[in-house]
DNA sequence: CAGTTATATAACTGTATCTTTATATAGCTG
DNA sequence: CAGCTATATAAAGATACAGTTATATAACTG
């Protein structure tokens, strides 16, 4: 599985993007983490194996509890993935013949 | 489904990204797309629905073909949800006591 | 119109994913 | 050390998904 395999279907899913947001505020732990879904804890902790798999999120390891924070490294391999779409929309934005060609299906 | 849902779900397989790496090289049709592939007509016809379905992607009606091409839409989306990402990211990486914590877990 | 081409749909199979309950581990605390 | 707290792992069930073959539709072509 590639790398992009992993971070795409990581965040396929609405429960781990809720918990990257909550995680934006700020680092939390997996107790904390569970607290606003209906769901066990057994669900969050795999939920959060996911997302360190796919480079979205570090652990670390503070007595009995296991801080999570955001991870840099995955969001920016898909800033890098999407780049190559992005640029090649802007580039048929510009073309004509595409333009031309979208007016027509519109119609 | 949340249209995120659709979005990233369906750019966590490797041959739709690979689909629509291609449709960045320009529009192309269902044999066209299928072609570099070891795989069935039918299963192509099907990621393009989900690459449709996720707005990643449009199809136009051209006699017996069905050509398509990138769709601005979807990507827009993913842009707009990770930029929330990235804000947290660079808030982070500027907060002393994160940077300290994060020198502390690398020893 | 008969045959071929381009694509879609259906039925089925195997595998992966999400969730649960039950249980294990490991640190904390009185 | 007994028991509680924080988290992980395992087994099991239900649902979803990617692929296949077989077949349908609909437009071109001679």
């Amino acid at each position: 599985m590639s790398n992009l395999d992993a971070t795409f279907s990581a965040l396929a899913d609405p429960t781990r993007r809720a918990i990257l947001a909550r995680l934006a505020l700020g680092e939390a732990t997996v107790m904390e983490l569970a607290e606003p879904f209906d769901m066990t804890q057994p669900a969050i902790s795999r939920h959060l194996k996911v997302l360190e798999g796919a480079g979205l999120i570090t652990r670390r390891v503070e007595g009995t509890k296991r801080p999570c924070r955001l991870a840099p490294a995955a969001v920016n391999e898909i800033d890098q993935w999407l780049g190559m779409l992005r640029k090649a929309l802007s580039a048929n934005y510009d073309r004509l013949d595409d333009v031309l060609a979208a007016m027509k299906a519109e119609k």
